[in-house]
DNA sequence: TCTTCGTATATTGATAGTCTAGGTATTGGT
DNA sequence: ACCAATACCTAGACTATCAATATACGAAGA
């Protein structure tokens, strides 16, 4: 099957749904989309950076840079409460779009 | 709940669903489609007759005028074997990424 | 008669999010 | 010396959506 285009406007909430675990860094949650997925969202960097910066700008998330002993530092976001509200909000709006589409979608695929 | 904003390229494949039944026209899809998902899936005018353009452009539907004894007339749509074709493909992917969407929101909304 | 509502197609301009493609920098392995 | 993986970022192009608006017909009501 063919790449995912990741569909307008997930990117956000799938974040969120990462930070609501942990606070994480931009590469870290490409890497835990894709496991937590078994490979099939593939978040793009030039996708997932203005996100954040989007998320944070609303004060959804907030960021804290931490240096690391080894390699290039890291930049760690941070849910807000207002992030948790917005993550409620999104993921209830998703699931109800999923599920209308998968019931309207039944048995095509 | 706030209104639904159609989720890029989920217009496309819906349209087609609901075409493999059976030909509509415009105005009887955006009917239809309420009608289907209890009122849940709102599509704006201005969202469908550029989908349905671009579509009978890529050769996934065909239209034709019929005249009506009253009030205004109707452009009828109908799914070709391309159309069809397409509907497998892009019902496959959003039902991958629906589930997936739903794996992963799980239990938050 | 005049207005309004429901039907029915369509376009325009603004907006927003994604993609591709590029850039910078550090560390470890060959 | 070179390359891959890590880790951040931006710019420009693209595309689909939205709100608003336009046209036109028929029916119902004031």
């Amino acid at each position: 099957m063919s790449k995912l285009d990741m569909r307008t406007g997930s990117t956000a909430v799938m974040v969120l749904r990462l930070l609501a675990d942990e606070p994480m860094y931009g590469y870290q949650m490409v890497k835990e989309l894709q496991a937590r997925s078994d490979g099939y969202f593939e978040l793009e960097q030039g996708t997932l950076y203005p996100a954040l910066h989007r998320l944070e700008r609303d004060g959804l998330v907030r960021s804290e840079w931490q240096p690391i002993a080894e390699g290039p530092p890291r930049k760690y976001y941070y849910i807000t409460d207002a992030g948790r509200a917005a993550l409620h909000e999104g993921a209830a709006q998703w699931t109800d779009f999923s599920r209308g589409l998968l019931k309207l979608l039944d048995g095509v695929a």
